[in-house]
RNA sequence: GCAGGGGUGGCCGAGUGGCUAAGGCGGCAGACUCAAGAUCUGCUGGGCGCAGGCCCGUCAAGGGUUCAAAUCCCUUCCCCUGCACCA
């Protein structure tokens, strides 16, 4: 508890230091840039781990690469666009409960400023002041002079947003286009998946209208599968349902009356002409608009007027709906009697084929369900029996010869051309429909709407899509992994809606009721940030940046000394900003959840293609996963929404961003939890505290040793892979080797002997710099007490050095561990307090065997022995090189260095010694003074030194 | 349902064909301490072994390929993300 104050104490200090001397502003120089950003976070909330998570990875590479030398920008900005933010303010002016509560109790939001927040423009502040602090406090190396906020609130951005539309525009990238859409009539707008109590996931399904004339109009039988009117035998109404007389479009049509609204939403000029009974309807006839034949009309329960248009056309070959509703009437023709269906007309009906599908014979719907066993049409297994009819019949069936000029083409072909057909012969028309109920948040049921004259990005546009490709193809993609989910998204993407009529954002500027949609706005405003800074610093006038301004400085188009003055600055201005933006465009790094990449990432790509040349196009985009608080989904409602203020206020900068890091890298989910955050306090307070016992200590070694030349090759290794591990934004392994393994390492060197200062202060230099950019105030505290010049933050990225590796070092070190185990396991095993140990390693004969081994691809005994003969050294002993060789061949082949075992373990003597509390002896088993009673020498191999202990 | 990513020891997680699993946490034992904490050391799937060793088991489940599989293929189950006008 007092180290996580300490660390807490330094985590403040150094925030506050970097902030006074502005080490994180950066401007064009002659260094190579790396400019780096994260997805401007959407103020309505506090931070929250989440954020925290994806913006230290983005910060973590920031600050590595700052280390190595480029020049990096790591801006920030705020995104206020759209719906909730306007929508909280709203509801907090009405006094909801449950909206304050949110404020008050998961936001912290004190009473006094909760008063204002019926100005969404002061809840944004508020958050972004709130936000601005917490980042700062987590040490992010932001750019603060670039800052700024999206919508109308910010006219300079505006200005941006505008030109970026009139660009797309103007290069064939929006369109005008009409799209059906959920619809809340009370809110008057689309009712999204988060804003639904019931029906996530539901989207508007089409059905096709099929127009059977009956006396003066028309029912109208809603259908998915509008190819079987060829089968159709009788229409269905239920009999308890009410029907409808509307008028669409200068026709009458006969509907359920619940589809009176949806059509209301859906046709022009819709009105009601009156009501009649379904009851009263059942018995007469309407007409087949395709083949004229009269069809009769019968009672059916399943039918629901609240599905579609409350009207469906019987075609019972294919429809187990239809087929055992049909049976069960002609089985009980007293009932349909009772409506006045005559008893002959309603037995003569017979099912009517019209597609030929694979597998199954005349009548799919009624093999399926006599196969099912489904006798009434209340059975739920209704709907299995239908998907599989229609399944089979669209992917695998053929329409047969009543079906006039279809007869022969797939079903799966025909329908499209069938539908454009008949829709153009009058017959057909389409409805939407939600398959599930979807009720708004605010408790109104939703229906489809059409929604006219709506602005569309052309994403479905191929020549778009294709430079899209390209531009991915010359992407980093981290991980990897996430690659195919890009490309698949390409894939599927059709055109979007851009502009919304509620909520904040930048009016379209030739369309001004319709504000830019927020996915849209924030697509390519990185580029902003290289004028955001100019417009901030008053030298510039934001308001007046026109279209021309931004065509200069972002295409190089125009004078700028012509544009100049009507935006209130210079020319010089104007080139400098055209030079910022030159320097730090493209994108070099893009980071994100995993969840973005369906939307916004890919977005990102295509506004970038369709704006910029390929020089300007992102260099990479990394992924990551999505926390979860203790295992589980953080949510406000879950109470386990926990803000970055919060965590830093219990575990500090340090901890809490080494903790997100560790967590997960990849597509994994991070899970954050509160025991985790403790153990990687411990782990820091204990580095920490490592590194100050060894600045102050006095004891050291002179001379240089095995393990000296061992620690500088192990933090090689470390180097190596921390710096690979953050190329490729893995932060969970770069953390391992730059906290963990070295720290293993160096208890391991300190256990093993009196640590030599130059190679301990060597280490603690790079170890320190290692891990920097996760640990960033931590490590600046232990800078400068290693007298490091400047500030860690600053300070070069140590530079892996092959030359340091030494094997040799390692495998002698390697000995020893093994040599150590051996002899633990000896005690272990015999259960013996040693007073003596003594150690004999392998004579040179047998490292000879051994090398000779290696040098054979054969591992063939006699021709190895052969050779080995051949020295007159060995063939003196041949009769033990002969066991020995034998033994060598039994083992694993591996590659073994030459180490001088003698030299090596006797260094090591006195740390067995202290470890064993034993005298240790270690000879050579060629040694004619060993003492060495029970011949253990005999025994030793190369890199396995034979092992004698006393009581 | 469709698409993408996953499922490894008590827990978090390395590991993508070859000495059957890195590291951390937790647990147990010991050292230090009046004690606790911190720290250090050893053990931590099961079994056997008074000389460094051996045997068995294990990577969601089942099947297959291979001399050899956590790793490749097939099937099934489970989890995460997305499926659009939400940010």
């Amino acid at each position: 508890m007092q180290s996580i104050e300490r660390l807490k104490e330094i985590d403040r200090r150094w925030a506050e230091r970097w902030s006074r001397e502005r080490v994180f502003e950066a401007d064009p120089d002659q260094r190579k840039k790396v400019f780096v950003t994260f997805p401007f976070p959407y103020m309505n909330g506090p931070l929250h781990l989440g954020h925290a998570f994806t913006s230290t990875r983005v910060d973590v590479y920031a600050r590595f690469k700052r280390m190595q030398g480029y020049n990096v920008l790591f801006p920030w900005a705020w995104h206020l666009t759209g719906e909730p933010i306007a929508g909280a303010a709203e509801r907090v002016k009405r006094g909801d409960e449950a909206q304050l509560r949110i404020f008050r109790e998961v936001d912290g939001v004190p009473e006094e400023e909760l008063e204002k927040f019926t100005d969404p423009e002061y809840i944004a502040r508020y958050y972004i002041r709130e936000a601005k602090k917490v980042l700062h406090e987590l040490g992010h190396s932001i750019d603060w002079r670039r800052e700024f906020t999206t919508t109308s609130l910010n006219p300079a951005f505006s200005r941006f947003i505008e030109w970026q539309y009139l660009t797309l525009k103007e290069r064939g990238y929006v369109s005008k286009g009409t799209h059906p859409v959920v619809w809340c009539p009370h809110d008057a707008s689309p009712t999204g998946d988060h804003d639904r109590l019931s029906g996530e996931g539901v989207s508007p399904t089409k059905f096709v209208l099929l127009k059977f004339p009956f006396e003066d109009a028309y029912l109208v039988a809603a259908t998915l599968r509008p190819e079987t009117i060829y089968g159709v035998t009788n229409m269905w109404l239920n009999p308890e349902a009410t029907y409808a007389r509307v008028r669409v479009d200068g026709e009458v049509w006969i509907v359920s009356t619940q589809a009176v609204p949806k059509l209301k939403e859906q046709k022009e000029g819709v009105e009601s002409e009156g009501e009649l009974s379904g009851a009263e309807l059942i018995g007469r006839h309407c007409t087949d608009p395709v083949s004229g034949r009269k069809v009769l009309i019968l009672p059916a329960s399943f039918v629901d007027p609240d599905s579609a248009t409350g009207v469906v056309m019987s075609v019972p070959s294919h429809a187990p709906y239809d087929y055992v509703a049909l049976k069960e009437l002609q089985q009980k023709p007293e009932v349909a009697e009772r409506y006045g269906v005559r008893r002959e007309e309603l037995l003569g009906i017979e099912p009517i084929s019209l597609i030929e599908t694979p597998g199954y014979g005349e009548h799919p719907a009624i093999e399926v369900c006599e196969q099912m066993g489904i006798e009434t049409q209340d059975d739920p297994r209704l709907e299995e029996a239908t998907e599989r009819v229609y399944r089979d019949e669209f992917y695998k069936g053929v329409l047969r010869e009543n079906t006039g000029r279809y007869a022969g083409m797939r079903v799966e072909e025909a329908k499209d051309r069938l539908v454009a057909d008949f829709t153009e012969q009058g017959i057909a028309d389409v409805m939407y429909e939600l398959m599930e109920e979807v009720v708004c948040r605010c408790g109104t049921r939703c229906l489809v709407k059409i929604l006219k004259d709506q602005w569309f990005l052309k994403y479905s546009d191929e020549g778009w899509k294709a430079k899209v490709r390209e531009a991915l193809a010359n992407m980093r993609i981290l991980p990897e992994e996430a690659r195919a989910s890009f490309e698949n998204t390409i894939e599927w993407l059709e055109d979007k809606a851009c502009a919304r009529k509620g909520g904040l954002g930048t009016p379209l500027p030739w369309d001004p009721e319709w504000k830019v949609e927020t996915l849209s706005d924030s697509t390519v405003y990185m580029a902003f940030y290289t004028i955001a800074k100019h417009v901030n610093q008053g030298r510039v006038n934001g308001e007046k940046l026109s279209r021309e301004v931004f065509d200069y400085i972002f295409y190089g188009k125009g004078s700028p000394e012509e544009l100049a003055e009507a935006c209130g600055t210079s020319a010089e201005v104007l080139e400098e900003m055209r030079r910022e933006f030159l320097y730090w465009m493209p994108v070099d790094l893009r980071n994100s959840a995993k969840e973005l990449i369906p939307n916004h990432l890919t977005f990102f790509v295509f506004h970038h293609v369709a704006l910029f040349e390929p020089e300007l196009w992102p260099r990479a985009i990394a992924v990551n996963g999505m926390i979860s608080i203790e295992g589980h989904k953080m949510s406000k409602k879950a109470g386990n929404f926990i803000t970055v203020r919060r965590a830093l206020e219990e575990y500090g900068a340090s901890v809490t961003r080494c903790a997100l890091m560790y967590a997960s890298e990849g597509m994994r989910d991070p899970d954050w939890s509160a025991k985790r955050a403790m153990d990687m306090s411990s782990s820091l307070s204990s580095f920490f505290r490592l590194v100050e016992e060894l600045v102050d200590r006095k004891e050291w070694r002179e001379e240089e040793r095995n393990i000296d030349r061992w620690l500088r090759s192990r933090v090689q290794r470390h180097v190596r892979e921390a710096t690979m591990s953050l190329e490729e934004m893995r932060t969970r392994s770069a953390l391992q080797a730059a906290l963990f393994d070295f720290h293993n390492d160096m208890r391991w060197y300190l256990r093993r002997d009196v640590p030599h200062r130059e190679t301990c202060m060597h280490a603690l230099r790079v170890w320190v710099r290692l891990l920097a950019p996760f640990a960033p105030a931590l490590c600046e505290e232990c800078w400068s007490m290693l007298g490091g010049e400047g500030f860690v933050s600053t300070a070069a990225w140590p530079e892996f050095r092959e030359e340091e590796l030494s094997p040799e070092a390692e495998a002698g070190e390697e000995l020893v561990m093994q040599t150590y185990e051996d002899v633990q396991s000896i005690i272990s095993v015999t259960r013996m307090k040693p007073s003596r140990i003594f150690i004999y390693t392998a004579p040179e004969w047998k490292w000879r065997v051994l090398e000779e081994v290696q040098r054979q691809e054969r591992r063939e005994f006699s021709e190895i022995m052969q050779r080995l003969m051949q020295q007159p050294e060995l063939r003196e002993r041949g009769g033990e090189v002969a066991k020995v060789l034998q033994e060598m061949l039994k083992a694993e082949p591996k590659d073994v260095l030459r180490v001088r075992e003698l030299e090596v373990l006797s260094e090591a003597a006195e740390f067995f010694r202290r470890a064993f509390e034993a005298e240790v002896s270690v000879y050579s088993a060629e040694d004619a003074e060993r003492y060495d009673p029970q011949n253990r020498s005999a025994r030793a191999m190369p890199l396995k030194p034979a092992i004698y202990i006393e009581k």
